[in-house]
DNA sequence: GATATCACG
DNA sequence: ACGTACGTGATATCA
């Protein structure tokens, strides 16, 4: 038997158009052409072949208007024009099935519809075929048959409908399909049906009556208001039932055995990466690549012309480059480059110990190399990133967006030409744009954050890195221990007030157990196809009808706990009894730092129990200092905001959440209670973060409503916010970025998104980024400094780590007075704002003692 | 690989 | 009527 796979192409591209465009930014390759839908075509359709394996397969799409249009006026009218992101991809989706050597077929004045029917016609008059149909359009069903089954897309997975299935869920024949929507109507293209009629009374008539004929040669029979409603919108239905007939015979030339499938072409890589779909491109079947790239293997050190700048670039066997192993390094110095074996590297450099240099992640560079005076003076990762570019850990990304063909870092650690390819080509790349990105970053005011901030930066954060935090194996499993015997008996309770055995850290079966097998009631609105949400916040609101609720809380507790940090932590312990963390300097769109393997700035505080995780954190010397701005972000936004109010408060207010919660309760702040102070915290939270009502209420389990009056009442108080918030967004909306106090830009494409959503986060971005970026850059100059005195003044004592607005110090005691009182000088004066800024420190001999 | 959850500032 | 607080990273589950 012969198995041909219809696909509605028009469908699919729809579909995969709109699964992304809400999203956020529609995805684009580097000449600015949406690409979204095709990207979403190209993998469904991959999908399908990989679920059918089909030897027949033919795509039908839509051509213009087609004969419905003419008969009918009103057909599909009131339907929203198809955005132009999309119309744009049709006709490469065309392109695109011909590089994949998949039959397509538009015939004019047909719809998709239309052919894929009049292909199932031919398939049920060949006893040699057999048919699927894949779409997620219901309509389609009709052409269900004994040779044809439909497989009916969902958002999550499919439905594969023969005539029994269709049977058994709707109760009529697959042809009734058509009768079924003449009833009760499709608003999306403009079908009227009965008004009145929806699915369940459509359905009751038709299983009783067979057909819509059948149905009106009946009608005396049927009674009261129904009867009315079938009489009056006789025409419309009959119409209707027309319009959704799907048409048969349209004129096509082609015959079954010409669908054939038979795999891609070999055009397909050179248009995958046109489109730049550059992981489709890494699943095809490997075509050997050339790369053309001119260099040469380094012999004497004296070809190397030492007259000026150089670049180099070096790649190692592992992501972490704590744990790696140099490859090699490419070199270019200007006008040749060079291919230098990982055993040569020191001498070279050596050599070239004079000259500036550029990189690609100097820290990087820095940890391989274990040097520090490589009189590297420019990082391009760190210039890009400066300037808003997309940019990845492999360089390759970025130069193969550019038109450079360059291997992916997969190819070269595989691959010993590549690697020398690769290295000496990226190193000339780094070089060749030098110029450019500097004038960028002076165009762009951020040269000097460039070079005073982030260059300096480096050195100071490989430091920390290398020097890495001393972790008690002993303390991580001595809690373990704890936490096992717990989890066991608080898994058996679990089981017991269920009722069954089930795996707890499934949201899924959790989901069902609850709010299905306890039926407990469950708190959100039902969203079809979605399973429930479980989280903290959904099981709190069950407390009360099921106190054995905590139970579960308590269980997802102590597991997080174990497998996140008392396993996972221990994992990254090196034989050193260490763990180094790697901060990436250039991921965050706020220019915070983040940090991982492990992230060393999610180690748990909040909760008590969490908390002594930190006990396994212990210092080298004698004691950890941490020193902590207080309120940094409040304080950065009353200046920023230059809200009198604001800056009076903190000039005033030993604790200003106390203070806001008197200015916005109106009474002494001796009367201020613990709530009201929880609760003007939480409102000056959610100002930063560009609140709603809704959010503070979720928060603050109040009303959306009485949550909305705090929030008002606080703009009341305090108007220079108010006008912040307000000019920031339009100041936002006329640049399409913001900056924050020293310069650093984010781009805000959300502002200019189609949906109303995203343009709202966008502003609640607009807001939040200069108060969030401005922190960072402070912190980032205080280390500099910090680290400057340390070293000026010979501290034994060291940095260890950064947690966004707080950094912990290995200390000497011998150190302890000077330490704290340079660190917390340095802090509170790197800057001068309108208000001050606190630090407070802490000393212990853990880390959850320092604090 | 995507999704849900939860840890931090 | 809609959905609803910024910025991160790690883990387990499940398709």
């Amino acid at each position: 038997m012969k198995k041909v796979i219809l696909v509605d192409g028009n469908n699919l591209m729809f579909r995969s158009y709109f699964a992304t465009a809400y999203s956020g930014n529609l995805m684009k390759n580097s000449k600015g052409e949406a690409t979204n839908a095709l990207y979403g075509f190209v993998t469904m359709i991959n999908k399908i072949i990989a679920e059918e394996n089909p030897s027949y397969m033919a795509v039908a799409f839509d051509i213009g208007k087609n004969f419905r249009h003419e008969k009918y006026a009103s057909y599909k009218a009131g339907r929203s024009e198809t955005p132009k992101d999309l119309l744009e991809q049709m006709p490469k989706a065309r392109k695109l099935l011909d590089a994949m050597g998949i039959k397509h077929y538009e015939v004019e004045n047909y719809e998709a519809d239309d052919i894929i029917g009049t292909i199932s016609k031919m398939v049920l008059k060949d006893p040699e075929f057999d048919a699927t149909i894949v779409s997620s359009d219901k309509d389609l069903l009709q052409l269900i048959n004994e040779e044809v089954d439909v497989k009916l897309l969902k958002t999550k997975g499919f439905i594969r409908y023969n005539p029994r299935t269709f049977m058994s869920d709707y109760g009529i024949e697959p042809i009734r399909m058509i009768d079924l929507k003449a009833l009760m109507g499709d608003p999306s293209d403009n079908v009227p049906g009965v008004k009145g009629i929806g699915e369940k009374t459509a359905l009751k008539l038709l299983q009783e009556y067979g057909s819509l004929e059948n149905i009106y040669a009946n009608i005396d029979s049927i009674k009261g208001s129904l009867h009315d409603k079938l009489v009056n919108d006789r025409e419309s239905a009959f119409f209707s039932k027309d319009i959704c007939t799907i048409y048969l015979d349209v004129p096509l030339k082609e015959d079954l055995n010409s669908m054939t499938y038979n795999g891609p072409t070999e055009k397909l890589e050179e248009y995958f990466e046109e489109l730049e779909f550059y992981s489709l491109l890494k699943k095809l079947p490997k075509k050997e690549k050339e790369y053309e790239f001119t260099f040469k293997t380094l012999e004497d050190l004296k070809e190397i012309n030492k007259c000026g700048p150089v670049s180099y670039y070096i790649e190692c066997d592992n992501e972490n480059y704590h744990i790696a192993n140099i490859l090699g390094m490419g070199l270019y110095d200007g006008h040749n480059a060079f291919y230098i074996s990982k055993d040569r590297i020191k001498e070279v450099l050596d050599y070239l110990k004079d000259n500036q240099k550029y990189t690609y992640d100097l820290k990087k560079n820095i940890v391989l190399l274990n040097d520090f005076n490589t009189n590297t003076i420019f990082d391009n990762m760190i210039a890009t990133y400066l300037l808003n570019y997309q940019i990845k850990d492999d360089l390759a990304v970025l130069m193969n967006k550019e038109d450079i063909t360059v291997p992916f870092y997969e190819e070269i650690i595989k691959d010993e030409e590549k690697l020398k390819i690769g290295v000496a080509q990226k190193s000339k790349y780094v070089f060749d744009t030098h110029d450019k990105l500097i004038s960028n970053l002076k165009l762009e005011d951020m040269y000097e954050l460039f070079e005073n901030t982030e260059m300096p930066l480096i050195p100071v954060l490989a430091r920390m890195e290398i020097n890495g935090i001393k972790c008690d194996r002993n303390v991580l499993s001595s809690l373990r221990e704890e936490n096992n015997q717990k989890l066991d008996e608080i898994a058996k309770k679990i089981y017991e007030f269920t009722g069954e055995e089930f795996n707890i850290a499934s949201p899924k079966q959790l989901g069902e157990v609850l709010f299905e097998h306890m039926n407990l009631p469950y708190p959100h609105r039902l969203i079809a196809g979605k399973s429930y949400h479980t989280d903290s916040a959904t099981l709190e609101k069950l407390i009360d009808a099921c106190p054995e609720i905590e139970y579960i809380l308590e269980y997802r507790n102590l597991s997080k706990l174990n497998s996140t940090y008392l396993e996972g932590l221990d994992n990254f312990i090196k034989e050193d009894g260490k763990i180094h963390t790697i901060y990436k300097q250039a991921l965050t769109r706020t220019g915070r730092l983040s940090s991982i393997d492990p992230n060393m700035q999610n180690i748990p505080t909040r909760d008590e129990n969490g908390k002594r995780v930190r006990k396994a954190f212990t210092p080298e010397y004698d004691l950890f200092l941490s020193a902590d701005y207080s309120q940094i972000e409040l304080r950065v936004l009353a200046h920023i905001s230059n809200s009198k109010e604001l800056i009076e408060a903190f000039k005033n207010g030993e604790d200003i959440h106390t203070q806001v919660a008197s200015d916005i309760f109106e009474i002494p702040k001796e009367e201020v209670t613990k709530d009201m102070r929880r609760c003007a915290k939480a409102v000056i939270f959610g100002i930063v973060y560009g609140i709603s009502g809704f959010g503070l209420g979720e928060n603050l389990h109040l009303s959306p409503k009485d949550a909305k009056k705090f929030i008002d009442k606080y703009l009341a108080t305090y108007p220079g916010v108010k006008e912040y918030m307000d000019n920031i967004v339009s100041e936002a909306k006329i640049f399409g970025s913001v900056r924050t106090l020293f310069n650093r830009k984010r781009i805000i494409d959300e502002l200019n998104n189609s949906n109303y959503l995203i343009r709202q986060q966008g502003e609640r971005i607009a807001l939040n980024t200069p108060i969030q970026g401005t922190s960072a850059d402070i912190i980032k100059m205080a280390m500099i400094k910090i680290n400057e005195e340390l070293e000026k003044n010979n501290f034994k004592s060291k940095m260890l780590l950064q947690v966004h607005d707080e950094l912990i110090f290995d200390v000497v005691k011998e150190e302890k007075e000077k330490l704290e009182e340079l660190v917390k000088q340095v802090m509170e004066n790197i800057v001068t704002l309108k208000v001050p800024l606190k630090v407070s420190t802490d000393f212990g001999t853990d880390w959850y003692e320092a604090k």
